[in-house]
DNA sequence: CGTGCATTTGACCACCTTCAATAAAGGTGG
DNA sequence: CCACCTTTATTGAAGGTGGTCAAATGCACG
C-alpha cells in the first residue's frame, strides 16, 4: 500500500542482453497480468518474474515456435490472436485452439512442441524460459500450482474438443465454436455482449472443427437464414438467437 | 539398503475408518509404483501417501466417477483398464481415453469432473483424495512437478487425437489406435512384440475414433484381409505388417 | 437348445467433401 | 486512380466416405 517509484528491480544478469533492454519488461505494468499465469503473483513476486520474461512480437502468419522443437519457451498472449497447430505429412491440418490476452502456450512432451504456433494478428507476448519458470516453481510454489491449474483447464477444454470433433454435426460444430469464440472475447474485448470478434480465416475455422471451408461458409448461411446469427464482415458476428445456438450447440 | 520389516507407518488418522482397514494400501507393495505419480517419490517418501489413498476395485461397466460430479478424488490404475468418455444428451458418446496400470484420472475444472470414468475389467484403483494430494505438494513438491508433467503429456496425447479425429481417415484411426494401444500395453503386459490385446468392445473402439461399429469391423476385415493385421479373438490382434500399419496411421 | 448380446456383412442413403465457377476484398505497380 | 493479380469467401453440382438400417452369424450362458 506504500506508493513506490517504478524502478525495475533487479535488472541484469538473468536478460543475457543487459542493461538497456527495451524488450525487458516491466512485469507490474503488464495488461494481461490479472488474467494470465501471474495472476497468482503478489506485486513483490513480480519482480521474480520479470527477471525471466522477454516480450516479443509477431505479424500475421509469423510463426512463434513449431511443432517437435525444442521447448525452450513458454509464451503467455499479451494481446492478439495465436493458433495452435498440427499436421500431418501431407498437408492436412488440425487446429488444437485459438489463444487471446493472458493465454498460455507452448506445452511440449519429451518430443518437443505438441503444436505450431502462428500470430494470426498482430500479436504481443511474453516469453518465458521454460527452465528458468520451472526453477521458480521453488520459491514461488502458488505458480506451479497455477500451472498446473492451467493446464488442467486446458484438458478439460481439449476433451470438450474431442466430443465436438467426433461426435457433433457440422452445424452443431459451428455453433459450439461461435459460444465458444463469444465466451473467450468478451471477457477481453469490450464488445456488446452479442458480438463475436473472429480474427482467424474460414480456413482456420474449418481445420479447427474438422471440416471444409466450404462446409463452415454454408453452414454461417444457413444460420444467418435462419436468423440465428447476422453476418456484417467476416471478422464480426451478432448473435441474434442465443437460445437456439446454445440448443444447437448441444445437440439439440 | 538396509532390510526393514514391512510395517505399515503412520496409520489411522488419516483414514477415516481407522484401524483394522484391509482397503488402506501398503504402497511400497505396490505393483504400479513405478509406473505411476509415486515414480518420483523416494521409499520413506511412500509413507506420506500412505495416509491419503485407499484402494478401490471395480467391475466391468461400473462407473468409478461421473462427468461434473464434485471431483473429490483422483484415481490411479493399480491394475485392468478404464475407459474416460463425455456424452451429449441424446446419447451420442466420445471416449476420451482408455486407462490402464500406471495412469492417473479424475481430472476436472471448476464444473467438476471432466469425463465420466469407467471399468472395462476388473479394475483395481488407487484413490487419492485431490485436496489431500494437493496439500502434499507442499512437502513433497516433486509430486507436484510429475503431476504438471503428467497433465501436460496428457495434454499432448488429446493434441494427437484431435488431428485424428479432425483430419483422418477412417482406415488411418483405426490404423492409428492400434499402433498406440501396442504400445500402450506392451509396456505393462508381457505380450509377445506383435500382439495388440484389447480388451474394449468395437463400440468402445468406434465412440473413441468417431466412428460407428459397422465402419470399425469393416476396417479390421480391410485391415485383415490386406495382411497388414490378423484377428484371432476380438481382443486379440497381432500386427502382420508394423511398416504398412505406420505409413497407413500417419496418411500414407 | 434357446435366449441375448456383440460382431460382421450387405444394401441403401446422407452428410460432407471435392471440384468448379463466381464474387468480393486486398495489394502492387504503372 | 485504376488495371491487374492474388487471396478469401460464397455458391452450385457431383461424388464418395462413412452412416443408417436390417439381417445373418457367432458366442456365452442358463
Amino acid at each position: 500500500m506504500v506508493a513506490v517509484e517504478k524502478v525495475r528491480c533487479v535488472p541484469g544478469s538473468a536478460n543475457d542482453d543487459a542493461s538497456l533492454d527495451l524488450n525487458a519488461p516491466l512485469c507490474e505494468n503488464c495488461n494481461s497480468r490479472h488474467v494470465s499465469l501471474c495472476g497468482v503473483l503478489k506485486d513483490i513476486e513480480l519482480c521474480e518474474m520479470s527477471e525471466l520474461v522477454k516480450n516479443v512480437t509477431k505479424h500475421p502468419k509469423q510463426i512463434i515456435c513449431s511443432e517437435g522443437d525444442n521447448p525452450e519457451y513458454l509464451y503467455s498472449v499479451k494481446d492478439g490472436c495465436v493458433r495452435l497447430s498440427k499436421m500431418l505429412s501431407d498437408g492436412r491440418r488440425q487446429i488444437i485452439g485459438f489463444l487471446f490476452m493472458g493465454e498460455l502456450f507452448g506445452f511440449a512432451c519429451e518430443n518437443g512442441y505438441s503444436c505450431t504456433a502462428e500470430a494470426i494478428t498482430n500479436v504481443d507476448l511474453c516469453r518465458m524460459s521454460r527452465r528458468a519458470l520451472f526453477e521458480k516453481f521453488e520459491k514461488l510454489p502458488d505458480l506451479g500450482h497455477k500451472m498446473l491449474e492451467i493446464t488442467q483447464t486446458d484438458m478439460d477444454n481439449a476433451c470438450g474438443q474431442m466430443l465436438l470433433l467426433g461426435r457433433k454435426k457440422a452445424k452443431e460444430k459451428l455453433c459450439s465454436f461461435l459460444i465458444d469464440i463469444n465466451k473467450k472475447t468478451s471477457k477481453i474485448k469490450d464488445l456488446s455482449e452479442d458480438k463475436i470478434y473472429l480474427p482467424m480465416s474460414r480456413s482456420d475455422i474449418a481445420d479447427y472443427l474438422g471440416l471444409t471451408i466450404e462446409t463452415v461458409s454454408r453452414q454461417f448461411t444457413i444460420l444467418s437464414k435462419d436468423c440465428v446469427i447476422s453476418l456484417c464482415e467476416n471478422t464480426d458476428v451478432t448473435i441474434l438467437d442465443r437460445d437456439r445456438l446454445n440448443l444447437i450447440a448441444s445437440g439439440e
